[in-house]
DNA sequence: CTTAAACGTTGCCATAGTGTCAACGTCAAT
DNA sequence: ATTGACGTTGACACTATGGCAACGTTTAAG
């Protein structure tokens, strides 16, 4: 199986599956005499673990202590759990700062006549020195401000 | 005022501010017989625009479009408030897929009983080919065997 | 007046993860 | 034997930001 194969099977790129293999994500595989990567079915088997960690959003580093855990076979489940929790938290976070500058935004949005006329509160927020604004900015504020 | 105060005043890093000065985010700002960079209050202004627009996630590119309608006195709000509207969006999306997985990996993580053992939930669904999952890799879900 | 600290300048490297392109080698089918 | 599809490495791009180095300037203290 040469590397264009692997790809098909794994849905990793060959691109990506030299990337991996040269940070050290995957070790180095067989070669032919000419150089050709040559991969089996315990190597397809690892990239499908990397893609689907990819998928559900772990970073490259921690699929380096994913693949560490799989293959140990003392592993402690807790370590695991562990990890998954920290990856659930992060991503409660910032699905938490996109929501809030969603909300922000979607707030200026709903005061934007959005006619013909240059009058723009979304413009008018963005350009509002929050700290000391004034009166003409102060009032697109008060309905629209809380940021941060 | 130098880069500096402009920086502390804007809150964005001298650093930055020469690199949006370098990609023509911004005008290129006068300079002292030494070569300084001088900012005034409207520079000062256009940096807490981008700080702000920044804030609310929109990308440089972006900013670079909201600039050009701000400094537009004829532009129509209608044009800020679609691009205002495709933004969110794209949060939307954003936040969508990340429930999406942050959902998929809390399922995993509630199977899992995280103890000193080395069964493991996650690892299997992370290591299992979802498409074609066989009985091989179900009987290692049941008792528990280690990886491969 | 000199010196040192704090600041400015440019430029290069690094990050994460992926794509694209080039220059070149190899394998398989015609 | 040629051609085309595939492999190899390397370089560069992207976004937005940080850091460091080498070097010049300004300012304040001695």
């Amino acid at each position: 199986m040469n590397i264009g194969e692997a790809a098909t099977a794994s849905g990793i790129s060959p691109k990506m599956i030299r990337y991996y293999e040269s940070i050290g994500l995957m070790r180095p595989v067989q070669r032919t005499a000419a150089g050709y990567r040559v991969y089996d079915y315990h190597e397809v088997q690892t990239l499908g673990f990397i893609k689907r960690s990819r998928e559900l959003g772990f970073s490259l580093e921690r699929i380096r202590t994913l693949l560490g855990l799989w293959e140990d076979t003392a592993r402690q489940s807790a370590d695991v759990k562990k990890l998954a929790r920290k990856h659930i938290d992060e991503l409660d976070e910032d699905i938490r700062k996109l929501q809030s500058i969603r909300d922000q935004l979607q707030h200026l949005v709903e005061h934007c006549h959005g006619d013909n006329r240059p009058d723009c509160p979304i413009i008018d927020g963005l350009a509002a020195d929050k700290k000391t604004p004034d009166v003409h900015v102060c009032d697109r504020q008060a309905v629209g401000s809380a940021k941060q």
